[in-house]
DNA sequence: TAGCATGTGCTAAAAATTTAGCAATCGGAA
DNA sequence: TTCCGATTGCTAAATTTTTAGCACATGCTA
């Protein structure tokens, strides 16, 4: 799923190649299948293959995933997910960056009041 | 694994009773033993129990968890996803909060100079 | 101490997943 | 148009996971 929802859409073999540690080309393809049939895939026939895609919505499924490892390492808390995020990646953010959170940061809190 | 991570350590009763969706307690228990078996848990005996604990560091394994999602769901961008982070969550953070993250952000601005 | 409840070790069967491979279909190239 | 390569549908076997359940050990309580 976490390949599908990187790449957007894949055919079977796309997956394999993103897979590390990956199965064989017809696991893959059982795999793909059973996540069709629990509505987590659909796939459209591109040519002569399938293209499969997530059916969540990725917004959707982004801010579930992060809630999960919130509440998996950061005992709910939203801001020391992103302290953690600010700490292992400094070198990353540009200026730009920096003033839409900080902007982001002063929105909140001006909510919050 | 992620079960073990917020617990900290837990039982096999404890893991089946935290699992949504859960198997049989055999299956629980048979999973722990492989877990255990490929290097990801210890146990101790607590009594007549085990109780089992990750072998990884939970702060790697948080900043592991992180950067899939970041990767996984904002192209590699941290601050995309703690910008996501805030929006979603703009009523749980407090002043306190907000104020430490303000510092965070200036830190890095300042390192990037 | 004796008995009970709980949890592990183990085993065997059931169920699910993984694998390999072949026939059929589609698209593209000669 | 014909042939070739790639991909799917399908099937059967191998492997892994899941289940259930019994015997044995430990700790707790009366």
């Amino acid at each position: 799923m976490d390949i599908l929802f990187e790449a957007g859409r894949a055919t079977a073999a796309e997956v394999l190649d993103a897979l590390p540690d990956p199965p064989s080309y017809s696991a893959v393809r059982a795999l793909l299948r059973v996540l069709e049939d629990k509505g987590h895939l659909t796939h459209e026939s591109k040519g002569t293959r399938y293209v499969y895609r997530p059916t969540r919505d990725r917004r959707q499924a982004s801010l579930a995933a992060l809630k999960h490892v919130v509440k998996t390492f950061f005992e709910g808390s939203a801001s020391q997910a992103a302290a953690a995020l600010f700490e292992s990646n400094q070198a990353q953010l540009g200026d730009t960056e920096l003033d839409a959170l900080t902007k982001l940061i002063d929105d909140a809190r001006e909510e919050g009041r």
